[in-house]
DNA sequence: CATAAATTTGTAATAATTATAATATTCTAT
DNA sequence: ATAGAATATTATAATTATTACAAATTTATG
């Protein structure tokens, strides 16, 4: 296990949750991707280094991580699930014509919560639709 | 079809969507029950009154829709699709403990989009999650 | 009516996720 | 070090939401 898995290993480890391999390897690509991946993302990539791999410790891990808290779902597909480890309050873009989801910054904070009182708010999450930039030069230049 | 329903079929007319009875029952749920219904939940209510009813055209329906910009999808759960008719713009809490979706007002327009230069942004939905008062009220007493 | 177009239906296919039980690994105490 | 207990991983099968597809039905039009 190289140098910065060891980092990843110990945060795991102050989370009680026992860092194997697997679960190093899932959170280490959640960070260093930071890219929303699916449960599939994650599963095809690692897979090429551990041959054993199976998608149920995909699963499982990620379950793992949400319950104690270190990595979130992400809903924006509409069909599966993504996840993202990003700590700081940001909102979510998706891109309809790629695909792609970019992060960007959104004071959470601010929304008001009138028509809420006496709810306990856990979350807030700030989704957006749209196109972004690439895309739509793309279209532009006759695609 | 009895009054309410005529205007409703007016409705879809007057978006190009042919008023056939199943689709003006589709849309009729989603404007009285208000729910943010799932396909299943569309489904298992109007077989009751329409015995020939297939899950397929409860889809068809709903994507119909969706595309025509009478409805939007609302992917506040994890792994199912549900559907909201398009009023005033508002956000949507999830109770995690009882499940039920709730309408809050939001004026979304005010969130501020810096970081998003150059996207185009088609729509934009706020996901609150947390626990109701009532089930607030009903663990505090002991449940 | 007759024909064409659109809609509905039932069945089967797809795909993401979860359940389950067997196997393998890791931890702990001797 | 090693046996036994606890925990993780794996493979397979089951579940569930959604979509694809083609046949049957309904509706519109000449």
């Amino acid at each position: 296990m190289d140098n910065s898995s060891q980092g990843l290993a110990n945060y795991l480890q102050c989370n009680n949750i026992r860092p194997t391999y697997p679960r190093v390897k899932v959170l280490e690509f959640l960070v260093v991707q930071q890219n929303h991946p699916t449960a599939e993302d994650i599963y095809l990539h690692l897979v090429r280094e551990i041959p054993s791999l199976s998608k149920t410790t995909v699963y499982n891990t990620l379950k793992l991580l949400v319950d104690r808290g270190l990595a979130k779902v992400v809903n924006i597909e509409e069909n599966e699930m993504r996840y993202d480890v990003i700590l700081t309050k940001h909102g979510h873009f998706k891109c309809e014509s790629c695909g792609k989801i970019v992060d960007f910054p959104v004071n959470i904070e601010d929304i008001g919560t009138e028509g809420l009182d006496g709810f306990k708010i856990h979350e807030k999450d700030v989704l957006f639709r749209g196109v972004c930039p690439q895309c739509l030069g793309r279209e532009k230049n006759g695609g």
